[in-house]
RNA sequence: UGGGGAUUGGUGUAACGGUAGCACGACUGACUCUGGAUCAGUUAGUCUAGGUUCGAAUCCUAGAUCCCCAGCCA
């Protein structure tokens, strides 16, 4: 049996452990900044750091990166929280940046004091152009102010005696390092907004490399782990760290995810919302957590995605269709199965007697004997799916067509004898079958076969209710890929979202209740929404089942 | 033109000088009261060129390609 494949940075922290760099200690932390939500790419670090805790035995926290109150607020850190508590994992201490202003304050004024931090008054044109370029930077003419100077300067400036962006706080380091964070990086601005976790407090806000090490040493993080554009910043968080001589936690950087057909970034996420786009932060249609969750994922299927998909340094992008592989996965194991139409065709049973009603019992879950039965009623008059009827039957088509026979799944075989027509359309409005008596049950005594099962409901006993079939959010793999002038908005997908209003459940269904996940047969897997009442419900079709007929009707299609 | 990373089948990811493996996909077939699930099989890979070595994905040299960096964002 060979040893289970191990990513990096848990060679990393084996060898750490080896050599007693912690102390024996594994201490991780998930960062966010709360000014968005969620989305899957943040459930990798997630799992990630929190795995790695609950593997090593050690500890991992929750702490809000909140350095920047004009773009946070505490809508976002309430959801972060839920997220993260959904996806499974609880923090052992919850933490914020913004609870240790304080303390970098007073490391600030060390700085100061050790010669390693000057006040500057360039304005942030000037900072830019001072910064330089490929060759090299130039110093700051304020970058030898005196100490005093600079501590009066500094406390003026925590004292709210200068408007925003008028000066900087900078660590004096190299204006000419081939490094752009070490050409004497910014470290506080004036900032004369309301802060949501601490309010009024501050006017001068600290960067996020001034924060972020420091933050992590506070708590005594072993591993700060981050992603691959923070490589270059890992000077920086080691100069300060040396600068102030504190406890020194070992930052390791792996590749972001990346995914098929949709957008990861912040920025973009904020754009669809506030441009509407889609309905929300939720929308089932969006990368969040929120939005999967709504979409009827479990965590479960997240998690052993976040799994498969490995941890590296390779900037890869991963096939959706792998996390719906994991989601299906995860709901053919644990989700009862249920009989729906979503676009109904009318059959009449011309040889079943009128009014009559039979029960059959229906098999729960084919994967979970424990799952148990349930009673469907069977009528004279029933509804199958569109597609599984065809007067014309296309090759390998092997569902309901005219004079074909066809199972009913857990009731009869049926047979199609005839159908009506709207006058205008030529459109099949309405099939007449006939049905073999001796089937019931679905097997035939003498032992003849059929190609298709459909699922079905009895007219008189189906709920009526909405259902939103979801598509992927992007026409193509890359939403990048656009003509020239375009942007990612070109490769929106009009039929992201399309709702069917006049889909046919079975009865059983009249309790169900918002987040409970069904398959519907054949179909796929379906979750109610919260927009769901009893009596009108709604439901989100997660995603379809594996669905060869379709796959063979594209290949035929394209020939 | 500077610096920091990366490169193994279609997509991911292992192999740490000694048989290039696994997962997903794709394609066959079996089975099936879900064209689902399940089972069996097939397919296909070390960025390039040199070198070291009995032996190189792995070490060395040169090159190619891709990603990140010049916010008072994180």
């Amino acid at each position: 049996m060979p040893a289970p494949a191990r990513h990096f940075i848990q060679e990393i922290i084996d060898e750490d452990l080896k050599t007693g760099k912690f102390g024996g200690r594994v201490h991780t932390r998930f960062p966010p900044e709360p000014n968005g939500y969620l989305h899957i790419g943040h459930a990798k670090s997630i799992c990630l750091n929190f795995g790695l805790a609950a593997e090593y035995g050690g500890k991992c926290n929750l702490r809000f990166d909140d350095t920047n109150p004009v773009k946070e607020d505490i809508e976002y850190i309430n959801a972060i929280m839920e997220d993260v508590r959904w996806l499974g994992f609880q923090w052992d201490g919850l933490y914020y940046a913004s609870d240790y202003f304080e303390q970098l304050y007073q490391w600030a004024e060390q700085l100061i004091r050790a010669g390693k931090a000057y006040v500057c008054d360039l304005t942030p044109e000037q900072v830019a152009e001072y910064r330089g370029d490929l060759k090299g930077g130039k110093e700051s003419p304020y970058r030898n102010r005196s100490i005093e100077e600079n501590l009066d300067l500094f406390r003026r400036m925590r004292a709210g005696e200068f408007p925003d962006g008028s000066r900087t706080l900078r660590a004096k380091i190299d204006m000419n390092s081939p490094n752009f964070n070490l050409r004497d990086p910014v470290m506080y601005r004036i900032l004369h907004a309301e802060h949501p976790h601490v309010g009024n407090k501050w006017c001068i806000y600290p960067m996020y490399d001034w924060a972020h090490g420091q933050s992590d040493s506070i708590e005594g993080i072993t591993h700060s782990i981050c992603t691959l554009e923070f490589e270059n910043h890992r000077p920086l968080y080691d100069w300060f760290l040396d600068a102030l001589g504190i406890y020194h936690p070992r930052q390791i950087e792996f590749a972001r995810l990346n995914l098929t057909y949709t957008v990861l970034s912040k920025r973009r996420l904020v754009e669809l919302v506030t441009e509407g786009h889609v309905k929300g932060w939720d929308d089932p249609r969006m990368p969040t957590i929120a939005g999967i969750r709504r979409r009827g994922y479990t965590p479960e299927a997240i998690r052993q995605f976040c799994k498969d998909i490995g941890v590296a340094k390779f900037n890869s992008v991963i096939d959706i269709s792998r996390l719906e592989n994991c989601v299906r996965d995860d709901l053919n194991r644990r989700a009862p199965r249920v009989m729906g139409v979503l676009r109904p065709l009318k059959v009449v049973i011309d040889n079943y007697p009128e009014g009559q009603v039979e029960e059959f019992d229906a098999v729960n879950n084919p994967e979970d004997a424990s799952a148990g039965t349930r009673k469907v009623p069977f009528s004279k008059v029933l509804y199958i799916e569109q597609e599984d009827f065809r007067e014309s039957p296309p090759k390998d088509y092997f569902r309901l067509a005219p004079g074909r026979e066809v199972r009913l799944r857990y009731a009869y075989f049926i047979k199609c004898v005839g159908m009506t027509k709207d006058e205008k359309t030529g459109a099949v409005t309405e099939l007449h079958c006939t049905y073999d008596p001796a089937t019931r049950g679905g097997n035939a005594p003498d032992n003849r076969k059929v190609k298709a099962t459909l699922h079905w409901v009895s007219a008189a006993h189906a709920l009526k209710a909405e259902v939103r079939l979801y598509d992927y959010l992007f026409t193509k793999p890359d939403p990048d890929d656009v003509p020239e002038g375009q942007d990612y908005r070109a490769n929106l997908n009009p039929q992201s979202l399309v709702t069917l209003t006049d889909c046919r459940l079975e009865p059983s269904l009249a309790a169900a209740k918002p987040g409970d996940r069904f398959q519907f047969e054949r179909l796929g897997y379906f979750c109610v929404d919260p927009d769901s009442k009893p009596g009108a419900l709604v439901f989100n079709r997660t995603v379809t089942l594996r669905d060869t007929w379709a796959k063979i009707e594209s290949a035929q299609k394209k020939k």
